[in-house]
DNA sequence: ATGAGTGCAAATAGTTTGCAAGCTG
DNA sequence: CAGCTTGCAAACTATTTGCACTCAT
């Protein structure tokens, strides 16, 4: 499986990013592309480890994929998410189409869950009088693989 | 503030509490007396280091209040959540009323959200084929006095 | 009395920070 | 060439594990 290049279907979804960075003020390096890239082509949200692990040996430093992934969410292009156990996880922002995951707690299987009541809640949150609202939102179950 | 008595309001819920540990089989100590009042009393979701603080010098190690809090989770007496770093932090299950909260970010200010949608969610879990569903649901902005 | 529960110490996992050197715009 | 970015080392926070001892049932 492809560990650092980019496919055709990806490759565009990657230079639009690159992009946005540009547009918020972040320099493009080498290294942010690689990371890019991966969440591009990963089918699931990944933590700041997985996502280094996938690079290209000496691609890049766990620590900048920390630091990297922090910026990246600040300014939108990454959707945070939690696991069960506190670790948190990114996937990119396929444009606006914010959404979710179901993910096994077991084999760490995920799925993507597309309802979304985020409008909802943040405006219950709106109303409580708070601003700059986010919110987390994740399942966990067993997959049928995993009955356990 | 009474740090380790639990007042008139919440000594029922807290026996109540205690009936369902011994139900599932858990012993009732005195470590576990304390935390259940902690969580009694708290207002707002705790995590382990902060319901350690809560309790009595020398009531309990910090590594006890891990241990149980997550048996007391298991069992359905506590809600897990997470706040935005990734910290688990858990409060008590008042009957079925299952629910979430709006946290500040820059303060720690909590508000109770009655809406929750995990019935739904959890259906489309099943419809994927999972089991033992459970989801994390967690709101977070900035509050009034925390503008910033 | 028997096994669940506890405390203490130590190990882990995930993440953050400091600082000097490197690269982007 | 200014300053954002990176790498390396080290510090930290949250949580887990091993083991002998204690206590609830």
């Amino acid at each position: 499986m492809g560990k650092h290049t980019c496919n055709h279907m990806t490759e565009s979804l990657v230079e639009k990013t690159l992009l946005q960075l540009s547009q918020a003020g972040l320099r493009v390096t080498k290294q942010r592309k690689a990371l890019l890239c991966t969440l591009a082509v990963a089918d699931n949200p990944l933590s700041a480890e997985e996502t280094h692990a996938q690079l290209a040996k000496g691609t890049c430093d766990l620590v900048t994929v920390y630091r990297s992934l922090e910026q990246f969410e600040k300014i939108g292009v990454l959707q945070l998410g939690v696991r069960e156990n506190g670790t948190k996880v990114y996937c990119l922002s396929h444009g606006h189409d914010h959404h979710h995951h179901l993910t096994c707690r077991s084999c760490g299987r995920t799925e993507r869950v597309d309802v979304c009541m985020g409008d909802e809640l943040e405006n219950i949150g709106r109303s409580f009088g708070y601003t700059k609202l986010t919110h987390v939102m994740e399942l966990f179950g067993n997959c049928p693989d995993c009955v356990s």
